[in-house]
DNA sequence: TTGGAATGTCAACAACGCTGACATAAAATA
DNA sequence: TATTTTATGTCAGCGTTGTTGACATTCCAA
């Protein structure tokens, strides 16, 4: 691991550009794997990764509104908006009125809309847990924590949630 | 490490599907935060991703041809063209047509184009210095094994050539 | 009860993926 | 050598998914 791209632990206190460099590409080709799976998926029903995060993050909080999607998402609500549209004319996303505000819409998958989104997290989970497997136990930590820190604030303040709730 | 998101060693044997899903997410959240700071600098000057992308690997390759950045890139070459026109018309990147081969055209950045080029990665080095610095070293090595294996293979191909390079 | 703030929808525009058609240069072949 | 095939790059047009602007509905506060 001395030579080559990997580097000793002590060496690390001295983060030559050539280093970051590498991780800056690896981010780059990595994402690029890691979305891969669900895309083709997503391509046959005619989707795309937009719709992937919507019922991603419905799936995770059954019942959330627009909004609270508008913030984890960090997109525009006139952009989640398309998306919600079809999901819902597909019936793969129901979209219930607000019991005490009226204005706000409640959003829940329906049965296809579960069944899509096993399909994709479940390719997702594939590749994850091929990379944990060839990387080792040790390696994942890492992995979990530089990826944390490497988060814009409030988005890790939605990722702790997800933790809490994972328990 | 044992409560909250955290995970011992020897539990990783047993990969539970809520861990694989935080692992899922904290790519999803650090990628936005990963490419946050570029995105900002990108649009004071009109420019997208597609345009960093392209910059970045001329950067890395001078003199490289179209041909050669679309399998980098992995996108199609009309879509690349694009980019690059506005590139070229804006004086960030030159294009030589090739001696040996006049079909292929080789691929400088200018002294703008450098510029916005060291501008862009100086701003994503010090958000990955950061997230090394809060994670540690011992995190780094997991955290570069994890993302390679993540990758595709022909991916990986491609990050393995600059390793070499990098040495 | 009236005015402002919050929530969500509809319309139109820009960035950047894509396929298709094409010009030019090189290579293969008749 | 002449002709066909292959490779490289450009131009045109379309779809997804970001964006801002305008607006309807609902809630809340003055």
């Amino acid at each position: 691991m001395a030579e080559g791209g990997g580097q000793s632990s002590e060496s690390l206190l001295f983060l030559t550009d050539e280093q970051l460099r590498k991780g800056i590409e690896a981010m780059f080709f990595a994402y690029r794997g890691f979305t891969a799976d669900p895309d083709r998926i997503l391509e046959e029903q005619g989707y795309g990764r937009a719709h992937h995060r919507a019922v991603h993050f419905i799936n995770r909080w059954p019942g959330t509104t627009v909004n609270n999607l508008l913030a984890i998402l960090g997109v525009t609500k006139q952009s989640l908006n398309r998306v919600l549209r079809s999901l819902i004319e597909d019936g793969l996303v129901e979209s219930r009125v607000g019991t005490r505000d009226k204005r706000e819409r409640h959003l829940f998958l329906t049965e296809a809309g579960m069944a899509l989104e096993q399909a994709l997290s479940e390719a997702q989970r594939r590749r994850m847990r091929a990379a944990y497997r060839m990387a080792g136990p040790e390696a994942v930590t890492g992995f979990r924590q530089v990826l944390e820190a490497m988060m814009d604030p409030e988005m890790r303040r939605h990722f702790d949630d997800a933790k809490e709730t994972g328990g």
